[in-house]
DNA sequence: TTGACGAGAGAACGAGCGTTCTCCTACCGT
DNA sequence: ACGGTAGGAGAACGCTCGTTCTCTCGTCAA
């Protein structure tokens, strides 16, 4: 097997692993077990674990935020994409293995332990409110807005991953509209 | 020792250590060593850690909405009320120990893992957004309008939570005095 | 004074798990 | 065919930590 076939696979496992049982619940043997990749080699591709959690992390936020441009950018409106987050948001909620934020959750097992997980965490967080900022400014809206939204954002998807339902994305959702109505 | 009081000086030692370093990453010994209380006497009062995460949950959980209803209750105008939610959030948030909402840290770390500790943390949301609905009940307020302002305090711990800083409660104030003014 | 009991200190036990090592097998070039 | 090498399976190691056990000491009632 190709050393980058067998990294996609390791990562693969992992995200699996780590998003749905949680991190440290989550042993290099499980990885092994679900990957197909041995343990000799999961070690030639990464020297210790917190280095998969960290390539994991970073696999998943590109693709977390490629996606949700990709979804806002088939609205044309610069206001109707701003609401367009809330509602990627809701289809996310929805999904069925939907667990809350990874990057919260991580934080919550590994922030006070992991300063590069933190750091990881809090650049994945700077990078969406960057890109609600820059969906504002592109609305000619106040920038004070953005954080704002931000706001609303990061309470769904916490209340979303604790109480396991969708709906937070939808409340998040009609708060953005009034306050988008207000300027 | 009296087992009331050791009990107490248990749950001060547990709480001053979960709460500042994450439950995974403190020990019995060192919840033993803090709190001066002997190990066998901890495993008398609670039979296993998980209980006593559970008790350290539940007494926070206690002072936490007591402190909260404390300070909205200085004020008299129902508007000011809900305002003032968010003005503790910030004087919580600039404490110099602060580090983030115990619930969901807790949750981050054991809410795969430990159904209990989940539904004690459901439980403080739900009692929290209860909170803020009779407030806003009071104040003759649209019922949709207390998730809203849920979101926005979840969001503003969180994030205060992560990026160590105060500001977030502000900013939810302000998204907040908005949205009351829209009704 | 003595015997019984409770409590404390800390060693001991056992499980879990990150990481490494050993052994064996399969394949490759010559 | 054969020696060498890479890779896989899984045992082994060492550490952490939750939990229990042992031993000793102090206290208090009779």
């Amino acid at each position: 097997m190709d050393s980058a076939v067998a990294r996609e696979r390791a990562l693969d496992a992992a995200e699996e692993l780590f998003y749905g049982r949680g991190v440290q619940s989550v042993g290099m043997d499980d990885v092994r077990g679900t990957s197909g990749v041995s343990l000799k080699r999961l070690y030639q591709l990464f020297p210790a674990k917190e280095q998969l959690v960290e390539a994991y992390l970073e696999r998943r936020d590109a693709r977390w935020r490629g996606q949700l441009a990709e979804y806002v950018e088939r609205h044309e409106e610069p206001e109707e994409r701003i609401l367009a987050v809330f509602d990627w948001l809701g289809e996310w909620f929805g999904e069925p293995d939907f667990r809350g934020c990874a990057w919260l959750n991580a934080y919550g097992e590994l922030g006070a332990t992991s300063a590069r997980v933190a750091g990881q965490v809090r650049a994945h967080k700077r990078a969406f409110r960057d890109y609600l900022a820059s969906l504002v400014d592109a609305a000619g809206l106040p920038d004070a807005l953005a954080g704002q939204l931000f706001l609303l954002a990061e309470g769904a998807m916490v209340t979303a991953g604790v109480t396991r339902s969708a709906e937070p994305a939808a409340e998040a959702r009609e708060a953005a509209r009034l306050l988008l109505r207000t300027t």
